[in-house]
DNA sequence: GCCAGAATGTCCAACGTTGTCATATATCGG
DNA sequence: CCGATATATGACAACGTTGGACATTCTGGC
């Protein structure tokens, strides 16, 4: 396996000019440049990363924690992150941790001084884990949250705008004709779910406040079981809605099994909207109505976002919170 | 961040010693060994995985590459393995790979020589490219596959018993009484998939040859569309089947879909079962009947395969399959 | 108290790269 | 064509760890 010695030699140059043409930083003049990404190219030559990492002062790995394996997004982030990581030449780190363990704090000091990580991508679950981010900074590491289940003018986040989204299903769903809508929302202490909750009323009541009632809306805490609570609390009743708009995909599956349960037909009887779009919103049957995180960009911003503060060193603040723009799949 | 130097110290030993405690390899005196993992403890001291694998001649890390995000697997597998990785002491190094990329090659290269590893863990759909195989058998990485499209004697792999697995769901649909029983077959050129159908057959013949009826065999390719059409072959005719055994979750999802849409109720008006237990089978409903992969335990016997290969330095012959026990989900 | 063998220490080199600092080479005005 | 200055390149140490080849110090059994 080719090193970077092979490369100057065969380039007929030293192996700091090597290294300056790899890390781009100082001036190497054009001609030599080129000569050296021809060898580099001929010999097949990657740096290697454990050596990089070892030796230079900035770090190239990401890290990227996985919480209850139960979370459909994670596996969505991680592939996108992997992308926007190979783009940026990062190197994306991946490690386990169990936030209801008591040994969490061991965990992530495992996964912190073996990889030594100093940047870190924080998906949900764990993006909604505040003790975490604590600790995290703490020891001094520097994260973006991912649609983080609070808002904070302190930490750096990437998130999509739950409430324009929110508001254009129901929209949706008032301009197919809809009136009596129902809402299963989130968990509570979720800002998404709350979020998600205001564009629904706000759009409702742009089309006339009387009809949204509170007991249409039910919180099924972003979970399949206690959707299908509020899903039967929404549906027995005479008068029901003729639609449902579900915070998750998750809980509009819940929808689809109450319904089906109570012999309601979707979406002749009855309509249902999602969230997040992940596999299962393609997969029941009707497809899927939902909003889709936009999870490739999130991951690229956040991988931009370490790339930026360390191209401009100036310590810039640290409390952007990026939004990002949604799609909207309109399904069956 | 504490080195060995620190742990050294703090123990009242050299490096050296604090080195072969970690390692294991020479006898270290309990009661020193007690009291350099004291330390260690004490000063939350984690070796750099950079240097070790830099100077080590012993690779601490498995690779795994993940190709076309749409399969269920590959985060299942990730995380298990990732699990396995931290029980075994190695680190997991997550790269992409897309198969149907021309520039498959020079990404396979970049990550194994950006990465160093020498071990690696191939997954689906990657563990069905036959030349991609080749390429790492030429690179000399050596490898396990899990649950692979192709048996090979000489590649080591790990999978699960698919014909007794088939065989257990086909009887679970027979001792409920069904007679007319359709199957879905996955992709034709899949191993697992011909295994699945001759577990399928065997039952069924072992019940009474004549009930097994060509035409209710139909290929989906483990895909959701083509298993629509194969579903609506089946449920058409008026002599159709009471059971439909789909060689994978999202094809018996595809069932599901046709079934609502002919107007069939499952499970009264017919019978569905899975394969794989992919989220969507604990997420549709009525929940799905399925095969659970070993996701764990095949994992678990993959890290362990590069462990023992390691351990016994013999260069013992590299065509051992693994079959590890499914688990059979029985729900709704 | 002696001895064998186990346990531990010493010292240095090496892994592949980058950071520091020194030096060589090109560029430019006069 | 000269020296001055900017630009391009090189030599060498260092990152944290393991491996090798020994030397030294314990330990336990006689």
């Amino acid at each position: 396996m080719a090193n970077i010695f092979d490369v100057a030699e065969k380039a007929g140059v030293s192996v700091k000019t090597v290294s300056r043409v790899m890390n781009s930083a100082e001036q190497v003049r054009k001609s030599t440049r080129e000569r050296v990404q021809r060898a580099m190219l001929e010999l097949d030559y990657n740096p290697s990363h454990a050596a990089r990492e070892l030796r230079s002062a900035r770090s190239r790995s990401i890290g990227m924690l996985f919480g209850d394996p139960g979370s459909g997004f994670q596996s969505r982030f991680h592939h996108s992150a992997l992308q926007a990581c190979d783009e940026a030449g990062y190197f994306l780190a991946a490690g386990l941790l169990d936030e209801s363990s008591p040994d969490w704090d061991r965990q992530l000091s495992a996964f912190l001084s073996r990889t030594r990580v100093r940047n870190m991508i924080v998906v949900p679950p764990l993006s909604g884990a505040t003790a975490l981010h604590e600790r995290l900074i703490e020891r001094g590491v520097s994260f973006v949250l991912v649609s983080p289940a609070q808002s904070s003018s302190t930490i750096p986040a990437v998130r999509m705008d739950d409430f324009a989204a929110a508001h254009e299903v129901t929209r949706h769903l008032l301009d197919l004709g809809h009136r009596r809508i129902g809402h299963i929302s989130g968990a509570p202490d979720h800002v998404s779910s709350t979020l998600r909750q205001e564009g629904f009323v706000a759009a409702m009541l742009e089309h006339g406040g009387q009809e949204v009632r509170a007991d249409w809306i039910r919180s099924g805490k972003f979970k399949f079981e206690p959707a299908l609570e509020a899903a039967e609390e929404l549906l027995m009743s005479k008068d029901r809605p003729t639609a449902i708009f579900a915070s998750n995909d998750e809980m509009a599956a819940a929808v689809y099994f109450t319904a089906s349960r109570l012999g309601l037909r979707v979406p002749q009887d009855l309509s249902v909207v999602g969230f997040d779009d992940v596999a299962i919103a393609r997969t029941i049957w009707p497809t899927l109505t939902t909003i889709a995180q936009p999870y490739d960009a999130m991951s690229r911003a956040a991988v931009n976002y370490f790339a930026a503060r360390e191209a401009g060193e100036n310590g810039r603040p640290d409390a952007d919170v990026i939004t990002l723009d949604y799609e909207f799949k309109i399904r069956n």
